[in-house]
DNA sequence: AGCACGCCGACT
DNA sequence: GTCGGCGTGCTC
């Protein structure tokens, strides 16, 4: 054992501090420890083992007691690596991997108190004679005779009883109470029956020996599994997962959170049963402690779960998993802001276990890598023969304006398809590709939107000093006071949405029953819950909504999705905006279609034309990564660099500005070749709850070495009091 | 970050 | 005289 433990204090303090180990404390790097700290005791984390301090040797305290072995070494490792990488403070991200119970450590052991009868009795003997003088005690003899043991609760219910002839039973000394610890149960009452694995077909044999042969290598790869709705990703996964744990080993399960349903744990629980534990937000703080504890003991094998989970404190995991890759509600917005499917891949690196990144649709990053040969790559590319497939057509708007004489919102076959469902009695989905706030301006008429032509990227609007700037280079321009493609005069800021397609809606189609969601409407947590499961039970004919209704495509009374203008979503000022509109009309159109009819998508566009559209509409992935490769290689956007956006948040302009622009002088000296240094620029929101936004963005070469200067000037450069710098390293979100 | 120390003003 | 404002400095 090393004379020095080198322990982070848990307070936001970010400096380690060494502390002498007492005779015969077993410390880890990970233990949580009590130090004496100043004057008064404090919680902290060990985060070295040293045989040298830095500080007087002589004046060094020791540790006052050792709480336990929290967090995994390896994590410990990739937790450095984490701060290091986004550029936090170590205590932050060790924080990270502890969900917020188990840090605090104040919640408490549930117990029950479970009847038994006392040692020394013989119950069988004592039914008679209870029978003639107090039937009640005699009915919770028998129930306890068969069940051993069991709170009061169940004999109650079983002996059909109530209390009192228990507690009678008690102080006769006939019963006696055992207190214990449980587990509280987050799965409710919910009755399992062990699935048998399925047979695969070809392609997910193929899939599924690519992923398990790399758990015999010295350094397993990642591999893609790529595989379209209903192609049986799930099986492969689970199939994989029997495969780590047959070798002794724990595994790792991500799906972001807006998927993590009961339905989806339930597909996990029926192949393994009590082996699965869960993590995500629904959890009350008590469950939460629980299914943590399990895992740490090594009390269950497999974790489902939301981002977080990626740091369940599995000492050896054989496989991570990560479903929808894609899916941008992998980053975390806020300290550290890691991206959960990159670190996957780190802690599979770290653990050396197969990381299975799954996707429809995968990310252009992921493919990218994939294609570069730094990951295997699995295709499932059969859907069962029963499957239907929804019929996909774009509606030009260009040639509808021209019929009808002026530009719409509906097309005619939009409105007679809706008619019809109408008749039909079938549900309608209309759906708005917007992603958050709109912030460019656009033709509320042919969805122009005025683009920086260096840097192919939508204009944001500032309606304070009515200026268009390019966020990434900063270029002004002001904006045109009529549509320069059709003359239109009313150039929106907000763009079209969701309120104003109700309003039409309700004007068209004034017999239908209309829902709208959106987040504005959605302002309790579950009213978005009950919304859609009103619709499913055909509350209503037709649901307006945005990315938050992608749910209710999979809805069998859902026969006609309508996508209102996919240029919305082409349109926002985000290098990925081609590739989230693709996937989201990838992911409208795959939608598994049961029975005979799978219906129809309607995708109006002023914009037919556009490869994201058409490759989408044939459901041509390989076609829409070539044309998405040479934008991005042009423009050198990633995964072609690597980004870097710095925002700065404070109460006033003038000196944010200041601010702003003083860090970018301060970071350009430390800047080479390899970085592009974007000027700061207002942030598309300017300003949110009273805060004003500046940001600026950095395109490197050497990310890295980028990162250190970061990490440098964190530490170094001061903001003035009340304003912040954030450093967010590949970012998900522009704004 | 906490927490103490400390050095000034205003209230009993 | 003492209560309390928060500036400064330290914690192994
Ligand atoms: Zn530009
Ligand atoms: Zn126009």
């Amino acid at each position: 054992m090393p004379k020095f433990a080198r322990v982070l204090p848990d307070m936001s303090l970010d400096k380690t501090f060494d502390y002498k180990i007492p005779a015969g404390m077993d410390l880890r790097l990970g233990c949580r420890v009590r130090i004496p700290f100043g004057r008064t005791e404090r919680t902290g984390y060990v985060v070295d083992l040293v045989d040298k301090s830095d500080f007087p040797e002589n004046r060094l305290k020791a540790i006052a007691v050792n709480e336990g072995h929290l967090i995994p070494e390896k994590m410990m490792q990739l937790g450095q690596w984490i701060a290091d990488y986004y550029c936090t403070g170590m205590i932050q991200s060790v924080r990270n991997m502890l969900p917020a119970p188990v840090r605090k450590d104040k919640v408490k052991e549930k117990t029950q108190k479970l009847l038994s009868f006392a040692e020394g009795i013989q119950p069988p003997s004592l039914v008679p004679e209870l029978e003639k003088k107090y039937p009640p005690r005699a009915a919770v003899v028998k129930a306890l005779l068969g069940l051993k043991e069991a709170p009061q609760a169940l004999l109650m219910k079983v002996a059909n009883v109530s209390a009192s002839p228990i507690k009678s039973l008690l102080k006769a000394g006939i019963l006696e109470e055992e207190v214990r610890h449980v587990e509280r149960d987050p799965f409710g009452d919910e009755e399992v029956i062990i699935s048998k694995p399925l047979e695969l077909t070809d392609e997910q044999t193929d899939a599924f020996k690519l992923i398990t042969n790399e758990m015999d290598e010295e350094k397993p790869a990642t591999v893609v599994l790529y595989g379209i709705t209903g192609s049986g990703k799930t099986e492969v996964y689970l199939q994989a997962i029997a495969e780590a744990l047959s070798r002794g080993k724990q595994a790792i399960v991500l799906v972001p959170e807006i998927s993590l349903t009961p339905q989806t744990v339930h597909r996990f629980r029926s192949r393994f049963g009590k082996q699965v534990s869960v993590l995500h937000s629904g959890l009350s703080e008590g469950e939460r402690y629980d299914q943590w504890k399990l895992i740490s003991r090594g009390e269950t094998q497999i974790v489902v779960g939301a981002r977080s989970a990626l740091f369940a404190p599995f000492h050896n995991p054989g496989i991570i998993v990560v479903d929808e890759e894609h899916e941008p509600s992998y980053k975390q917005d806020s300290h550290p802001r890691y991206n959960a499917r990159d670190i996957a891949v780190m802690r599979g690196i770290m653990d050396k276990c197969p990381v299975v990144l799954g996707s429809a649709t995968p990310s252009f990053e992921t493919m990218n890598n994939a294609n570069q040969g730094k990951y295997k790559m699995a295709k499932l590319t059969q859907r069962p023969s029963t499957a239907v497939v929804p019929s996909i057509k774009l509606v030009d708007m260009r040639t509808e304006a021209a019929a009808t004489g002026s530009n719409q919102i509906f097309s005619r076959e939009l409105i007679e398809s809706v008619k019809q469902q109408l008749h039909d009695r079938m549900q309608t989905i209309l759906f708005l590709n917007r992603r958050g706030y709109s912030t460019h301006l656009t033709c509320e008429k042919c969805q122009y939107t005025s683009k920086c032509g260096d840097c192919s990227t939508s204009h944001t609007y500032h309606r304070k000093s009515n200026v268009l700037i390019c966020h990434l280079c900063g270029d002004i321009k002001e904006p045109p006071t009529k549509c320069p493609d059709c003359g239109h005069k009313d150039l929106s800021f907000s763009g079209l949405g969701t309120e104003k397609i109700e309003r039409l809606c309700r004007g068209v189609f004034p017999n239908a029953r209309i829902a709208r969601m959106d987040s504005d409407t959605m302002t309790r947590k579950d009213s978005h819950k009950t919304m859609l499961g009103d619709f499913q039970q055909g509350k209503y004919d037709i649901l307006i909504g945005t990315q938050m209704i992608a749910k209710g495509l999979h809805f069998p009374r859902v026969t006609l999705v309508g996508v209102v203008f996919a240029d919305a979503g082409l349109n926002m000022a985000d290098f990925r905006a081609a590739e989230r509109t693709f996937q989201l009309l990838a992911q409208v159109s795959g939608r598994s279609g049961r029975g005979d009819d799978a219906g129809r998508v309607l995708i109006q566009t002023y914009n037919p034309t556009h490869p994201a559209l058409q490759c989408a509409l044939e459901g041509d992935f390989d076609a829409f990564y070539e044309d998405e490769k040479m934008g991005r290689e042009v423009m050198k956007f990633p995964p072609f660099s690597k980004m870097v956006l710095i925002h700065f948040r404070g109460p006033e302009e003038g000196p944010l500005a200041s601010l702003a622009s003083d860090f970018s002088q301060h970071l350009s000296k430390a800047c080479t070749k390899d970085d592009r240094l974007m000027p700061a620029v207002p942030s598309p929101i300017e300003k949110v709850r009273g805060q004003y936004r500046y940001q600026l963005t950095i395109f490197s070469d050497n990310i890295r070495r980028l990162v250190r200067v970061l990490n440098w000037l964190r530490l170094n450069y001061k903001a003035p009091k009340e304003y912040k710098i954030i450093i967010d390293v590949d970012p998900q979100s522009l704004m």
